[in-house]
DNA sequence: TTTGTAATTTAGGCTCTGTTAATATTGGAG
DNA sequence: CTCCAATATTAACAGAGCCTAAATTACAAA
């Protein structure tokens, strides 16, 4: 009568890969062995050996020298790993007063030792939120995520008032510079002007505070466009 | 320059290890072989074997077919992971809601992957606690453990005021049962009878609620004498 | 079509932490 | 003092997950 849906208990590790294919699957459609082993830190050949052995396993599905997929079981598991993540940033910073340049990595561990219910206990103090400290969605108990229709600020045209709605929370060092700009998740600005080349784009801040931001910056910093200034 | 001593970061399994080394010892002199097996679950020979890792790390003193003590290091770490352990289930009771019977878990999982910033952060927030939730010492930060001078109720005389101060926190089942009788850590009673032969004990809680309790229950029910009724 | 380079996988090894089976030591009972 | 039972250790092995070096495959450029 073992069905074999059981209690799974994933390794860490399984936990790890299955969360970093999953956002490499959202930018570009299937993951690479190279990419899985950058993200993670790791050799690529341990990533072929893991990877044979998650497949085995029924988590993903793997084209030799062509790439990985999740499949369904894989993908539950990895949402909910991105669920873990996202509460616990939003609770350490919400409940414990960390900064958001300094929950990734206590989130990152935290992940894989907190239970299901002291997930969804920190979910309810914290009214169930949509959204963790860096404007990422967050996944619901099971397993639907909202995928936001955001533009890169560097692919804002000139002229535009924006909304900050998302920044990737893996570095510390560039988060804490974004805030000292007085960029933060919700800010509204306005693109005022950009060089060519890949060059740096100008922009208004609250209280006609202006700043130079890099194109590299620029393409991580998702906005939503909410209207156009009178040229 | 380097002298040994930069950041630990031992395994799970070590830590695991120290801790129950450190509560064995608390109980008498030095910790056997198969005591430590039968605590963490494992097969005799493997803890001979981790107990020899940990002697060459320096953790711990080890004479063959004797037994094992920590050494200064070990039980620093040993007291660092109670702290850790208390603190967590302290939180979790008073800030999410858990009950005391199912917090020893949750404890043990996430005591391995806080970060002492964390820790620290949570014992700020709880107005640096002294007791967990079943009355246990929290040692402080820097390796102080209180040790409280505490009778069984078993060993309690007949006719004394005493006052519940701590409990095990292993069995969750027995701590609901614990509870179910109206006992819990700071109630105040009065012994009124023992049968012979490691028979029960009678109780008389507040509100002058009479309870039974089995011998080998209040062997693990520690208790500060108060005072004595008029005969 | 051939060929070079980059990406990937295979082969072989290592550490850690666990296992069981066999052996050694200790300490008490006779 | 001897011997047995309990306790502990050693030996041999397993598997997860990492590594480096060597072999293989894919793909694009010539």
């Amino acid at each position: 009568m073992n069905t074999g849906t059981k209690k799974p208990g994933y390794s860490r590790s399984t936990e790890d890969y299955l969360k970093a294919i999953y956002e490499l699957e959202s930018l570009g459609g299937s993951a690479q062995t190279s990419a899985i082993a950058e993200v993670l830190d790791i050799a690529p050949p341990s990533v072929s050996g893991m990877v044979k052995r998650l497949s085995e396993s029924g988590l993903l599905e793997h084209v030799p020298y062509r790439g990985v997929q999740l499949t369904r079981a894989g993908r539950r598991t990895a949402l909910k790993m991105v669920r873990r993540h996202r509460i616990l940033e939003t609770y350490l910073t919400s409940k414990l007063g960390y900064d958001w340049d300094s929950v990734h990595d206590e989130a990152e561990r935290l992940e894989h030792a907190v239970s299901d219910e002291l997930i969804e206990r920190m979910a309810m103090a914290l009214g169930n939120p949509r959204y963790d400290p860096h404007g990422a969605p967050i996944p619901t108990k099971d397993g639907e995520i909202e995928e936001p229709d955001l533009v890169p600020l560097a692919d804002v045209p000139v002229g535009k008032t924006v909304e900050l709605r998302m920044v990737s929370d893996k570095d510390s060092e560039r988060l804490r510079f974004i805030a000292s700009l007085g960029l933060r998740v919700g800010v509204v600005f306005e693109t005022m002007a950009r060089q060519p080349f890949r060059g740096p784009i100008t922009i208004r801040l609250p209280g006609s505070k202006i700043q130079v931001v890099g194109n590299e910056l620029a393409q991580l910093l998702y906005c939503v466009i909410r209207g156009q200034e009178v040229g």
